[in-house]
DNA sequence: CTGGTTATTCTCAAGTCGAGATTGACTCAG
DNA sequence: CTGAGTCAATCTCGACTTGAGAATAACCAG
């Protein structure tokens, strides 16, 4: 708390530097992206990283976090979903003074192609499960990034902000797998899906055609009303992650 | 990210001081009560509020929740379990600078009267559904602690970290039904908390004598090896909760 | 001893889940 | 145009889990 700020003046203190960084995710190809963006500027230039920096005087957290993501990438879309991750602070996280970061992450649907903002030499979408080394501890935020969204699958209906506006059960099950790194029945998730008051609700039409390698027309829904999915969808048994 | 501070010398920017606050649970006449202190500097001098304070240049920054949090209330005996909460860092939030709080969160088994310590007036356990009014956005910063705690204990063993080193069954179910708000039915639970592998192991032992209103000796068990509950033990349905 | 309290175990019906199979619409190669 | 293969959608069945209620027996207070 904030009682030592009569007794101590605060600018006496070592300055402590306060950013942001974000994980964002996205669905390409059936897998599970992250934005990352090449450095432009030391420390570790040249080198991949998430995308984030400093919080300005007049913004709060969320707010810094989406304008950096808008910022380094050139992307003009906000995320469909956004919350506050997790906040790394150690001594000795960055070389130069005490950095304090506080990490949001994002989903979206698939997006274009980023290009490369302010203070990044490039920005991209690179498949999670074969990122390149990252700088400063990006690589554990990612991590906890990634767990997050696993986990959060299971019980919010938050696939559906890496869908469109209207998708198919099936899309949004390759959602599930993409996430979670696990193939699914097919007949099992179709009946949960529609099970779980409030996850998907239906428009009424079709798609235009069928699959590309064949089969019917799916059905299309949108996304309901419900906060959170009870009973939950949970991820197969992941026995070795209990004890 | 810190791109910026090759460009931008951070003590150019407006300073930025960086606290941990804690939120401190426990477990007191089967009600669930928060660790406060009462301020006893300015601003809101005399006001209730969590325990905290600013970050040292040496520490991490779940050391320091545990600093704060030892001497603030002269309390000797860590936490059982602490836990990052989130972060709160919107412009506004305390009269003087702009300040981001790391919150933390923690269970621990019934505990000593706190004796206030360093910069605090008084140190109290208070029911948390009784709260006076709390500095600064505390307020917010307890009711998510709160609702974490209440979501911990359907998927993860963290109830024990409210009892002793060995427990009943009836009184695990008392530390869920404080901290749920919730009656839960006892012979239900009682078969789910033994069915759920590596929840609670027995000891063999047996309380010396019966409750003091009557009733035959409880068996008494530990915590066992598990990190997470499964399947998890779900709140009754919280059908409000899921639109 | 008597009545009330509590720990522990059972029973039973309803709901959920994983695995597998079926049906029929659709695409594509030949 | 046809046949093979793909896929959406539905159903079956057995294994489990859950909520509600009840039975049993140990123990306390008076």
């Amino acid at each position: 708390m904030e009682e030592f700020l009569a007794g101590y003046d605060p600018r006496r203190y070592p300055p402590v530097a306060v950013t942001v960084d974000v994980v964002a995710l996205t669905i390409r190809d059936r897998r599970l992206h992250v934005l990352i963006v090449e450095r432009g500027v030391e420390p570790y230039e040249g080198a991949w990283a998430l995308p984030g920096g400093f919080i300005r005087p007049d913004e709060d957290l969320a707010g810094a976090a989406v304008r950096e993501l808008a910022e380094e990438t050139g992307l003009d879309t906000a995320p469909a979903h956004i919350e506050q991750l997790a906040s790394y602070g150690g001594p000795g996280r960055d070389p130069r003074m005490r950095v304090v970061s506080i990490s949001y992450l994002a989903f979206a649907p698939d997006l274009p192609d980023p290009r490369a903002g302010t203070d990044a030499a490039a920005a991209v979408w690179h498949p999670v499960d074969d990122v390149p080394r990252l700088a400063f501890d990006h690589e554990r935020i990612l991590a906890d990034g990634v767990e997050r969204a696993r986990s959060k699958l299971e019980y919010t209906p938050l696939a559906t902000a890496f869908a469109g506006d209207t998708f198919t059960i099936s899309e949004l099950r390759l959602i599930y797998e993409s996430v979670w790194g696990t193939p699914l029945h097919a007949g099992n998730f179709h009946r949960k899906v529609l099970s779980v008051p409030g996850f998907v609700e239906g428009t009424g039409e079709t798609t235009q055609t069928g699959g590309s390698r064949g089969g019917p027309r799916a059905k299309l829904y949108r996304a309901g009303d419900a906060r959170l999915l009870h009973p939950a969808l949970l991820r197969p048994s992941r026995e070795d992650e209990i004890r």
